[in-house]
DNA sequence: GTCTATAAGATGATAGAC
DNA sequence: GTCTATCATCTTATAGAC
């Protein structure tokens, strides 16, 4: 299962799993040190404090996700192709063990975690209005989006939508719910509509 | 500020900010107990367990807002005045301190709490569903909003948005975000648009 | 109805051996 | 790089006094 994967890995990548199930709130090093496979004082090896353990976390994932939707954007033309390629991008999270989003489970409980990382999941979600606006302001153009959507005021609505209904899918064990939202929104700005 | 309020009644109300503010698993009896103004054993005089504390506040919010929503629908005729009303609950709720929904949060926290507590929060959902859906459905009736909307697609849609339109808020300090996505989606489902 | 006292276990974290 | 051993503190929860 983690055969080539380095402890490093394997303890991001469980750390990762647990916060987008439980919440920064509900897991421990032990829980980490035994689902890894070693002692709770070699996580401390790796990550001197519960907050750098989660900035390791959130940093990676950002950067993965900007990798991914980079890679939809050399691949797919078409806005709504892009937009309804991204929602699957957090239907697949979401199928793939009834995970949400790492960010918004972070955002929720930043009443209890350092800013640090609160600095980081802004800029997650500015990374992804960045993307999300970008795509519809090219559609304008293709004229596959109606022009009387405004690229920014989307970006928030799109991604907090998506957020939202991933949630409620969670709530719901019922993952339908994410593509009931995402192609309402897109079928709501087509040009074609 | 809670002079006449019984200890029960300021039990509550402190534990509903409490999850509202940091999730299920970010405060403990004693936090609680010294925000009342008692002992963490009169905590649990009145709530026996961590779960039934979470029962009685799930309990009580979703009468309450069972209570607000119906005394909209007596007030307020046209569905789009209606739904930009139910928006406004939660960003009132938001800006009282920067609280998300009750049912967000132990949603997101589902893992790590018990069934019966999930239970409550799939049935709040079920309740918002039900109201937005016959919102709808009069305002197509009304020629309000568009006859091709529809209602318990849309309800979904709608309340995914506001919930993940909280969570963005709350991480970027922006309440106006719930402003920006509640008008958008209003706006698409006018009947004059 | 609220308290003191206490239990048994979990928590994040550290020092030092191998 | 991973371990054992230990820490002070916090956790939910209970028994029984006032």
């Amino acid at each position: 299962m983690a055969g080539t994967a380095t402890t490093q890995e394997r303890i991001l990548d469980l750390a990762q799993q647990f916060i987008q199930e439980r919440g920064y709130n509900g897991f421990s090093f032990r829980d980490l040190a035994n689902g890894v496979g070693v002692k709770s004082s070699s996580i401390h090896y790796y990550h001197a404090s519960k907050t750098h353990l989660a900035l390791a976390v959130t940093s990676r994932y950002r950067k993965n996700f900007a990798a991914a939707t980079a890679q939809l954007r050399k691949e797919i033309p078409a806005a709504p192709d892009l937009l309804k390629a991204y929602a699957q991008i957090f239907k697949s999270t979401f199928e793939d063990g009834k995970k949400v989003c790492l960010c918004a489970m972070l955002a929720s409980d930043r009443d209890s975690i350092e800013e640090a990382v609160t600095d980081q999941v802004r800029a997650f979600f500015a990374d992804q209005y960045g993307w999300l606006s970008s795509v519809v302001t090219d559609g304008i153009s293709q004229g596959t989006v109606r022009d009387n959507v405004r690229p920014d005021d989307f970006a928030v609505l799109f991604f907090s939508a998506l957020e939202g209904a991933m949630m409620v899918a969670n709530a719901n064990d019922r993952s339908a719910d994410i593509d009931l939202v995402a192609d309402q929104m897109i079928g709501l700005v087509l040009q074609t509509a």
